[in-house]
DNA sequence: AATTTCAGTGTACACGTGTACGCTAGTTTT
DNA sequence: AAAACTAGCGTACACGTGTACACTGAAATT
């Protein structure tokens, strides 16, 4: 059972992702993609789109999980670069600028389904989010010895913080953003810097 | 020259943004409102739009307007609520928690379209939230004495981290509040110390 | 070899959309 | 009193939408 079937329809559930992640941009969000539009682009007749997703919603929430996916690989490569040396704020900020501008149209998708009218999609992002949390709150408990509570305060004010300026980078000009990057980072400092504070007193 | 019909008109100009606004809900957005819904609810035919806006866009950004006006009167209210005494990274958090409990609405318009297709209103929410943050500005700089720059970059995350608690304040239950409201104090807190800790080093 | 399964097609339909056009009736201006 | 203006209406049109349905041909199963 090589399944050349069943490989030759991922094939096309591929496509048909890809079509969809390729439609959107600045002026182009998922809810304005239609069904037909999508097949189209993936080469198909816009009923076959029906035996890979029941629903638009469905290649959605698969995209999301694709975005998440593109998230967590970003944490890696931060991670990574953070084991040679330099200053960690610095170097995560750098690292999510990177990731913001070659993956754009990803991280619009995550941003706008957060407040989108879809339940299941503002969850599912969340849900992704919140890993990203996690992992920042384990690292800050490690690293600074921080009380869990204090950890994980800080590291949702460092993620909004910074998911707020990867939103603001998308509209930026090129010139612009490299201020934008060290108020990013002067702000992770305040946030660090108050954490310390307050985690001394506890 | 009473103007008993440019009183009517602006009545039903009143009437469509009323009913574009009443439509609004956590699974309504601005952008999947139709022209021809908008007038229906406002009791008026398709085509009588047109006399009043030349699109769904310009009733749009009339919208923002409309929310950045509320989003005013909300700092008025708590500056006022300040002046009595108490905590006042207590009571703007409370009193933004109150507007987003009786504005839910409006507040999903703005976070919605501040990363939505339009680069106009992109713009045009970006505005409304940078008066808010020059207010802030402001403040921080004669009450606390801080340098111009920190202050701004104070007030920068700090209006960054309230709009993202009241993100997430739309979608949490009700005994979530509390904790999430806490925990966006403590954050306040976490970026005051920071700012302040910086100021004196300057 | 015969049968079943199923990814992909093409046709067809009802529906909601934005908006062009010509009209009416009440106000405003002359 | 006559003329011009205009908010609102109804009709009409072309267009894009989701999806039901019957179909085909190749792969998989028997």
């Amino acid at each position: 059972m090589s399944g050349i079937r069943a490989q030759q329809k991922e094939k096309t559930r591929r496509q048909l992702i890809d079509a969809a992640l390729g439609q959107l941009s600045s002026e182009r969000s998922f809810s304005s993609l239609s069904l037909r539009e999508v097949a189209k682009e993936a080469g198909l007749a816009p009923t076959s789109f029906y035996r890979h997703f029941s629903d638009m919603d469905e290649l959605g929430l698969t995209l999301v999980d694709e975005a998440g996916l593109t998230l967590r690989q970003l944490m890696r490569q931060a991670r990574q670069r953070i084991e040679k040396g330099g200053s960690v704020i610095q170097i995560s900020v750098v690292t999510f600028m990177e990731f913001i501008e070659n993956n754009g149209n990803i991280f619009r998708l995550l941003l706008r389904e957060r407040s989108g009218t879809s339940a299941a999609f503002r969850a599912a992002v969340n849900r992704e989010v919140r890993y990203f949390t996690m992992e920042l709150c384990d690292y800050l408990q490690q690293a600074n010895k921080l009380d869990t509570k204090i950890a994980y305060i800080q590291a949702d004010a460092a993620v909004t913080i910074v998911f707020s300026a990867g939103s603001d980078a998308l509209d930026a000009e090129t010139k612009d953003l490299e201020e934008l990057a060290q108020r990013t980072i002067q702000q992770l400092r305040f946030i660090a810097r108050g954490a310390a504070e307050f985690n001394g007193r506890r």
